[in-house]
DNA sequence: GCTTGAAATGAACGTATGTTCAGATAAACC
DNA sequence: GGTTTATCTGAACATACGTTCATTTCAAGC
């Protein structure tokens, strides 16, 4: 066990993700070269190997800790019981935790077409997780009459189109806060299902 | 003017664009290569470039052709004054309009960062004005009272974002039309922002 | 049937790709 | 201070890339 101070191994590790998160977002995982990496880093192309079996592998471990690390949130939420209270927390959260992470976002839902068919299904699996958190949102709205949705499924995939939207236009310092982004969302979403 | 009939040019054009459609859709631009566009066409390499200048031209032909042929369409349509009529004609328009042409849909909207600057932002501005004519929908709905749209601009993106969504989801011959999906959304949409 | 010219070939160009690995480097431990 | 070992280099591998161009092909027109 050498060099343990002075060890760059614990910083090189997260500096290699950090610019291959930019890069994948900014330019695409096809399109960006592991020697690009390694130059955002400043190391040898070769040296990446020690932190990742394989760019395929770059790219999985970063979408995977992305959906992880938003389940994880999602969980965390302190537990409500009202429908329309829940799909107001739970937009608000998407909208919020989104504009926080546009990059891993991005990459999330535009690479998915790279990954190997065992990877996509993994990363697929975390998703459908995700969506039925939402799903199951609508659908006790629609059980106590609160809500009114013809097709849970169809309104969940909606709902969450239209909020994961947000992240290919918000610019940071625009004419809305974060904040008050998340709230029209929030009042959107809740009039397109509430019962009339 | 030698091969009048018999000729392959007039062939050979259309299948190389739609060959690269369906290949930048399918494997993104980055992915795919000029070879294989050729392969998928039956002819060598070099023969694309009779028809294309090179590569980046390939894709923005094709999603300017994409970006022309909706905004024509969309002129196309009988004009109409009572706003919610308007809004429910443009999200049906949108989605059905949108699930006919998958491809041409999912690449100019993946493809946008392997633009040009120039050709970017030649897209971009067709882009602008489908989007301002959803706006203007709205505008005039917040203006005549039948809408409450805090932020038009905002709920134009939001609306796009979710009509554009149902591309990743919907599958022929799933348990619900193309007609039906797009009737769910102008529900959707028409709730979302229509007064109290 | 000879000429013409559009259409396509196929080889070549320089450059870049993901990945491997023997070797150099240097901090941590005895 | 010599040894160990995690860390990184730098060159090499085979393969692929976008693009160019001299050459071939072959139907159309005279």
């Amino acid at each position: 066990m050498a060099r343990k101070t002075g060890s760059h191994s614990e910083i090189t590790g997260p500096r290699i993700r950090a610019a291959a998160l930019r890069l994948f977002a900014r330019e695409g995982y096809a399109a960006v070269s592991m020697r690009r990496i390694a130059a955002e880093v400043g190391v040898q192309a070769g040296a990446l190997y020690l932190y990742t079996p394989d760019k395929q592998a770059l790219l999985f471990d970063l979408m995977a800790a992305h959906m992880t690390e938003v389940l994880d949130a999602l969980d965390a939420l302190p537990s409500l019981t009202d429908p329309v209270a829940r799909l107001d927390q739970f937009v608000r959260f998407h909208v919020m935790h989104h504009l926080e992470r546009p990059e891993a976002v991005f990459i999330s839902y535009m690479e998915l077409r790279n990954l190997t068919p065992e990877n996509f299904s993994a990363i697929e699996a975390l998703r459908r997780r995700y969506e039925e958190a939402l799903q199951r949102i609508l659908a006790d709205g629609q059980a106590q009459g609160v809500f009114r949705v013809p097709d849970a499924k169809l309104a969940t995939l909606a709902l969450i189109a239209m909020m994961t939207g947000v992240t290919t236009w918000f610019r940071e310092g625009g004419r809305l806060s974060r904040a008050a982004v998340a709230a029209h969302y929030a009042d959107m979403a809740r009039r397109s299902v509430l019962a009339p």
